[in-house]
DNA sequence: CGTTGCGTTGATCTCTATCAAAAAAGGTGG
DNA sequence: CCACCTTTTTTGATAGAGATCAACGCAACG
């Protein structure tokens, strides 16, 4: 795989020159992961960020008790612990592949070098940032503010797509994944899905979420 | 008052240079809110952001039953809205103000072309934006996995000042502030703080919360 | 003084976590 | 393809945290 044309891929970089892209991949180098493989762990001395070409990882946490938690999930196209960047410090959490997943390790040193040279990437990668701060804005009301019915219900609108006549939200996490992600336990959410397909709002077919009631979808999300 | 003398007192822009901070002012205007003065609300297009010479601001949130719900609140030395200098869209929530307060205005189209011309100023910001993004992430756990109490100790716990040989907490906002901030209700957080007490972790002295003892508020915050 | 908003307290109810266990879905090696 | 084992998902029963509703004391303020 070319490392310019993948990295052209992304949103960030996409608006990048060739001659810049030419020059990221200078200091660039490829790294692929097994499914479950673990690419950072949090308090690791953060020395590089990455970007996602294929696959996708899972930031997580893991609490006193145990217990993990899903932070978020990157897919193909984002970048993983660019907040770490500019931070001299440690990764935050813990990052493992979810799949199969090939990154671009972009050292921090480096990066910063070629902003210096070239601010429209900082104000490109800051664009990024703006964008990631207000989702977080937006969970943490969720989180403070909904219960898990309007949040699975947000979850599976934000997913959707449209088949033929239909409209439905592929699963592409299993649900114990989605449990964490909307910060709840699996057991609820399984009963979540249960009173919202008895409602009639919502109807499952193998891995698809297949909508019954936009509308009152809608509704129950908010 | 001095305009780039103002902005030196902020982390910020603590690291510029005086040449820096007179381009800075050269576009910078001063904003005046008295108390409860709102300075934008959510929606409106976002054209500056601002940086809070004195005084308090709240950011906040108004639910879809009319409830409001403080996300943040920035004091002297911080600054308002940045996230949407990059994201050319609008104000994600309200701000109004918690005392007479003081704001230099910054637009935000003046603040991109100075980036341009001085791209150490944009890692300035991306590591005022790791932080913050580093800082909603713990909230985001926080708020999934840990309850109100231990919530609540970590607040008090980082707002520790010393008071002679007494560890005290001053509570600056209101409490019906502080359970909205916490995620909660004034309610819950009244019996919270009362069970605190009879266990005898921390006693009230008017606005102040007095620590009586460190180690076990410690442990319930984890 | 009456009014208004804040803080506290009590009773109750709802949502969600926990614990336990069964059912379903995936592997894996033979 | 099957028997076996592991992991995920579902279901049930129960307990607990926190929200809601209602009421009252209290201070600030016109």
């Amino acid at each position: 795989m070319n490392i310019p044309e993948t990295l052209n891929k992304s949103f960030l970089f996409g608006s990048f020159s060739s001659d810049q892209l030419r020059q990221l991949a200078e200091f660039t180098t490829v790294k692929k992961l097994k499914k479950d493989e673990r690419l950072f762990d949090e308090g690791e001395k953060a020395s590089a960020f990455y970007f996602v070409a294929s696959g996708s990882v899972k930031i997580y946490r893991i609490s006193s008790e145990g217990q993990e938690h899903t932070i978020e999930i990157q897919r193909d196209g984002d970048l993983v612990a660019e907040a770490a960047i500019f931070d001299k410090e440690t990764y935050p959490a813990f990052c493992q592949a979810m799949d199969e997943t090939v990154l671009l390790r972009i050292p921090k040193h480096d990066f910063i070098q070629m902003i210096e040279r070239h601010p429209r990437i900082a104000i490109e990668i800051m664009h990024g940032y703006s964008k990631r701060l207000r989702w977080f804005v937006r969970l943490v009301e969720d989180l403070t503010m909904h219960n898990i019915k309007s949040r699975l219900a947000r979850y599976i609108l934000n997913n959707l797509s449209r088949d033929s006549e239909r409209h439905i939200s592929k699963l592409s996490i299993s649900k114990k994944e989605l449990a964490s992600l909307l910060g709840t336990i699996p057991e609820t959410l399984s009963r979540t899905l249960k009173s919202l397909k008895k409602d009639g709002l919502i109807g499952e077919e193998g891995d698809y979420i297949v909508i019954q009631n936009l509308r009152r979808l809608r509704e129950v999300a908010e």
